[in-house]
DNA sequence: AATAGCTTGCAACTTTATGGCATTATGTTG
DNA sequence: CAACATAATGCCATAAAGTTGCAAGCTATT
């Protein structure tokens, strides 16, 4: 399934970094962008597949840290252990995940207001929250 | 360094289970007893190395797995992709872990409620929530 | 159009974790 | 106390995830 829709908007985001513009990241941050769910490294490379695109594992693997590292994509640690990722919109992330226990997905919560007060021992000092919720999700609900 | 203190306090609670009490399985709940941190599995090998314990990684691995089965110790996925232990005493488990960027380790803060109130969108039925928090450590503070 | 050097592909390697099977040791029974 | 059934262990190989090095190819610039 094409998506050139994506694809130009993945051409236009990378065109904004000083980096290269390669089929590679054209069609990983075009995956990403279309994705409703974070992509695990395995999914985006049989999506990538799907489309005709063809690149090494370790291609994937670079693309997509060049990706985080230019802030284009984000990169989330699942119960799994496998990295997840997302495309980065320009709002800051809010690092609130919900894993669906019966599809397997991961979706990131944009709108979910951490509003909780954190009652921290003293001598913690807090640099990063994040917030990894399980369940199900819209739809698998029976 | 012994530590008879915990190889006995674990020699107890293995008594409480069903299985067979063995060396590696009194070795490696003494270890955990005695930390202050969740252990990854690296950790546990080399404080038991210095113990003068000696079993196979595998064996390790297993008698965790085990533990963790008999609801003697708790398995957490840290930010690293690797799985950190830690004793599990008699109450439930808040799953708040705080993981230090200085010196990597990972505490379990039983402690504190997460009185966050979850304005989750709708369609998502919320079975488990899990917090990491990650910054500096009281030990590795300036 | 030519060039510098960033990207890619390939192969090998590391780390983390699991499965199979013979051997050992634990707890129990007679 | 001795023998036994079987739960654990040790060692083997294997799987999956991720990384590194280097030659070759491609991108963007001059």
């Amino acid at each position: 399934m094409n998506t050139p829709h994506d694809e130009q908007a993945a051409r236009e985001l990378l065109q904004q970094s000083s980096g290269r513009i390669t089929p590679a990241r054209i069609g990983v941050l075009g995956i990403l962008l279309e994705a409703k769910a974070a992509l695990s490294h395995q999914e985006i490379e049989q999506l990538a597949t799907q489309q005709g695109l063809s690149f090494d594992r370790v291609t994937l693997y670079r693309a997509l840290d060049w990706l985080v590292e230019q802030g284009m994509a984000h990169k989330i640690s699942g119960a799994d252990r496998t990295w997840r990722y997302n495309a980065q919109t320009g709002t800051a992330h809010q690092h609130a995940h919900f894993h669906c226990n019966h599809c397997q997905q991961v979706f990131c919560l944009e709108n979910l207001q951490p509003a909780f007060m954190l009652s921290l021992p003293p001598g913690y000092q807090l640099e990063q929250v994040e917030v990894n919720l399980q369940g199900t999700c819209p739809a698998c609900q029976p």
